[in-house]
DNA sequence: CGTTATCTTGACCGTCGTCAAACAGGGTGG
DNA sequence: CCACCCTGTTTGACGACGGTCAAGATAACG
């Protein structure tokens, strides 16, 4: 994974934001961007971080998460190839949660003085980052809910839901079956739940006759169904039109 | 509230978050700025609205708000006088969450295209503007933190000194006690609570001495206390420096 | 093949939700 | 001025969803 395939993923993502001027697709092509492989569980940022570069996940996981004083952990975003990392505190003094690696994953990083100089110079890609921003904090703003106002069957359906549409819409799925890459720990941690009710959670979903389970690899066996449950309707992802099957099914 | 006044306001508040360059100055002043009053639990936007216009909160307060297909009310986030409410959306093609009056609040609308014309020509106001949409995207983090790991005495106390801390630090704080604006129930729903829970939540925290009341007028008698119950800690407010009393003690 | 992380299951328990009724306050109109 | 609402608050009894604790079963991995 080089520079330039970097550059072009950053490129073909800001595209499906903002209509970008050839001066500033040139600008993107001639950023500084090198390359890093994460570990599984590795830190990307911290909190307490002055933030110095912008990352975008290039393969692989990456979730964003904080702890609570006493020790629990909620994640709050899930990252897959194609996101941005950092966009959420480039322009913040300290950053306020974590980011790391959930598998081996290859980020791009970029200076933030560049993306800086990037988003002044062109407002287009300035346009598109900010999209993408208000984007992921739409998402959050459903998890929110989620987490606050739907029971554990409906919110587990509704994590799968929504990482099955976003895959699906980077053409990374497997049309309706995919590894998850999350430990029935991390999901519950995603969803303010244990890791024992995840399990449960997920049995009654396969009697529910909404998936099947081998391992982590989840099959819908019931799609509609899963988004009767889930209370799930995908406008908050705000996908390009059309983009995804699943959407429309 | 004239149109001046709530340029000024959007002039200041911008300020806090970016040098503003004199140009951009002039160019805010120049806004076209229409005044709304509305009353409360008055729609201001709604889910699936195109957004047209940013606004300004005046005076008065006001809230995000999002439902579940059960009809169940998730608050997403409250706004005080001088936050902005539609930044969240501007770049987007629909509006995925309500915005409600929470109180009789006056508010400033100005055009989207006006804003966007303001953000392409000068960087520091784009720069500005970018930094109020990620600090509350920080604070729905954070709320996300507590409504998924937090339990309900904790919770409600995160609540209450965010409120106050943000109210302090735009000196609308009358030190330590104030009005607080939601009903039990609304409280509820900001928490993933039910009202008959937070009531009993508030007798909790008046018994533990953190807090007296009379009708909704809230008066800390131990902030040190409420902070620690609450494992509040203001970074994720992003607060400007030392604006705060409250952030020290 | 041993070691460790993850998954699975059961028994039990507690926080919080549900339902329902009583109560307080503030406006309105007779 | 008082009856009447309407909205919001308070309280109690009860139940359920999901948490806790603990042990055993699988799977991943060096």
């Amino acid at each position: 994974m080089s520079r330039e395939q970097c550059l072009e993923m950053l490129v073909r993502k800001l595209s499906d934001y903002a209509e970008l001027s050839e001066a500033a697709v040139a600008a993107i092509d001639a950023l500084p961007c090198t390359i890093r492989t994460v570990e599984p569980s590795g830190y990307i940022v911290r909190e307490g971080d002055v933030p110095t570069a912008c990352a975008i996940v290039l393969s692989g996981f990456a979730f964003r998460q904080k702890l609570s004083g006493d020790g629990a952990r909620q994640i709050l975003s899930l990252r897959i190839p194609g996101d941005l990392l950092d966009a959420q505190t480039l322009f913040l003094s300290a950053v306020d949660h974590n980011v790391q690696a959930l598998t081996r994953a290859k980020i791009g990083l970029i200076p933030r003085s560049a993306i800086q100089q990037l988003m002044d110079a062109h407002p287009s890609a300035a346009h598109a980052i900010t999209v993408d921003i208000l984007i992921e904090a739409s998402i959050t703003r459903e998890w929110l809910l989620n987490v606050g106002r739907r029971n554990a069957l409906a919110r587990l359906a509704h994590l799968l839901c929504e990482f099955t549409v976003r895959m699906d819409s980077r053409g990374l799925g497997v049309d309706g079956a995919y590894e998850l890459p999350l430990t029935q720990e991390q999901l519950g941690d995603a969803l303010g739940l244990t890791s024992v009710h995840v399990n449960r959670t997920l049995k009654a979903l396969e009697a529910e006759g909404v998936l099947k389970r081998q391992g982590r690899r989840i099959s819908f066996t019931g799609w509609r169904e899963a988004r009767r449950i889930a209370d799930f309707s995908p406008a908050y992802l705000h996908l390009p039109d059309t983009r995804s099957e699943m959407v429309k099914s």
